[in-house]
RNA sequence: GUGGGCGUAGCUCAGCUGGUAGAGCGCCGGUCUGUGGCACCGGAUGUCGCGGGUUCAAAUCCCGUCGCCCACCCCA
């Protein structure tokens, strides 16, 4: 038995295999580009830190940290956590290394897997890859808000992603969400009866999350709820306002979604999600928020904060859906060499053509020439370098264009000229 | 954690009411030993997810188990 088990991936997790590859890539690559022209700097973080630091900032009551991460205990007996998210160690790493003391705001981005140890679904993996960016200290300035999810949407355009909609709200502060909260608690056990066992529940545990219940038969009851907007104290209703005045003023469109709420303690005023089309039930491509009291919880000085993290697996998903995976990677030049005698200069050509840059395909093993090139054509390259014992000989290479072909013959300077053009 | 669907060749799948397995694509080779894409011919690969049961006989029926997918919960 034990002899023919096949290994195979663990469930939730899963190999990205090329071309798809390439997609991955080209998301993380614009990351990098469009983030640093935000001035954005790249953090790396560890893919696990104590527990305690999950639990205090995500919520110790949250299904993230209550059931979802991946602990384990240290040789030391410490409790360490599979990191389920990145927010709370860009804060812990903020602290630790005292940029306080930076130029404020500090502003940096991450991208890499995260994990949490759910029911994999279409678009929900237990490793699963985010790209997040968080904008710490300095002040809680409206634009800032504003000018992150500015930063996203810019991103999702040049990927050319399409159908991207952005949903927005804020869910006030310390002071009054609590007292909206309870007003919602009060008005839901009015109507218990007519809600089902979930949201039953949530009255007591989280009456935030009957709000965004999908149930059909709970949407004419959540329409007549009261909502949060007419309910945030003077400074946050003001500084929503703000917001919105200024994702105008970038061009940003945004639906008002008051019942959009985050699941994640952390988060107060601005919250917001992005959603895109061809991700099953999984339609949030991103999700973020402000959260001012976060550093301060983690022991820090108090500091203001706002940050978002997407979804990759979604995202690149999105992408596939609408059409936007990527060619196949081809090679630039396959080189069809015949006769062991060629094969010095075969070497030294693939050795040029490489040092170019381009792509080149070199056969460890003589073929017969048809079958070279059918190889050459299979593997989608675009030209065919063909050396025989003549071209050897003469010093002038034979190229064909597989698309067309044509062909034509060149020294080897002369090639190099030809493709660089 | 809960519910539903599905597990047959590398991939997509067929295989009716039981008689120990097939197609297409792909792959490899040949027609074609200096010219690919087309066509034709040929070839390899399966413990029919796994275990047990019923039966003369199980891919097919029954039970169990594992895995994958989708959805709920929750979240990116």
């Amino acid at each position: 038995m034990a002899t023919n088990t096949k290994f195979q991936a663990i469930r939730g997790t899963r190999d990205l295999l090329p071309p798809e590859t390439a997609l991955w890539n080209r998301v993380e690559q614009t990351a990098h580009a469009v983030f640093s022209t935000y001035g954005f700097g790249e953090i790396r973080v560890p893919i696990f830190e104590q527990t305690d630091l999950f639990a205090r900032s995500i919520g110790f009551d949250t299904d993230v940290v209550s059931k979802e991460m991946y602990s384990f205990a240290d040789r030391d007996e410490t409790s360490v956590s599979l990191r389920p998210e990145a927010t709370a160690s860009v804060c812990r790493a903020y602290i630790e290394h005292g940029m306080h003391a930076l130029p404020a705001p500090v502003k940096l981005y991450y991208l890499g897997p995260m994990f949490r140890r759910e029911r994999p679904q279409k678009g929900r993996y237990r490793q699963f890859y985010q790209i997040g960016a968080e904008v710490l200290g300095g002040s809680d300035a409206p634009a800032i808000d504003a000018e992150v999810i500015e930063m996203v949407m810019a991103f999702f355009a040049k990927l050319g992603l399409e159908g991207a909609k952005l949903d927005l709200n804020s869910i006030g502060c310390r002071d009054c969400r609590p007292k909206y909260v309870e007003l919602l608690r009060a008005e839901l056990s009015k109507v218990k009866e007519k809600l089902g066992p979930d949201s039953q529940r949530r009255i007591e545990t989280n009456p935030l999350r009957v709000l965004d219940s999908k149930l059909e038969s709970e949407q004419g009851i959540i329409a007549t709820l009261p909502r949060i907007a007419a309910h945030l104290c003077d400074p946050c209703a003001a500084h929503y306002t703000a917001v919105k005045h200024n994702l105008v003023l970038r061009g940003v469109a945004y639906h008002e979604n008051w019942r959009l709420v985050r699941g994640l303690d952390y988060y107060m005023r601005t919250t917001f999600e992005i959603i895109a089309p061809g991700l099953g039930s999984q339609n949030a491509v991103c999700g973020g928020g402000r959260y001012d009291g976060l550093v301060e919880l983690l022991g820090g000085h108090p500091t203001k904060g706002i940050g978002f993290a997407i979804g990759e697996d979604r995202l690149i998903l999105s992408l596939q859906e609408s059409g936007k995976a990527p060619a196949a990677h081809g090679r630039d030049v396959y080189i069809a060499w015949m006769g062991e005698k060629t094969y010095p200069t075969a070497v030294r050509a693939a050795r040029a053509l490489r040092g170019a840059g381009f792509a080149v395909e070199l056969p460890a093993v003589e073929q017969k020439f048809g079958k070279a090139l059918g190889h050459a054509d299979k593997l989608g390259a675009r030209y065919a370098l063909i050396l025989g014992e003549d071209e050897v000989a003469s010093g002038q290479w034979t190229l064909k264009t597989l698309a067309d072909g044509t062909q034509a013959k060149f020294t080897e300077a002369e090639l190099l000229q030809y493709l660089r053009r």
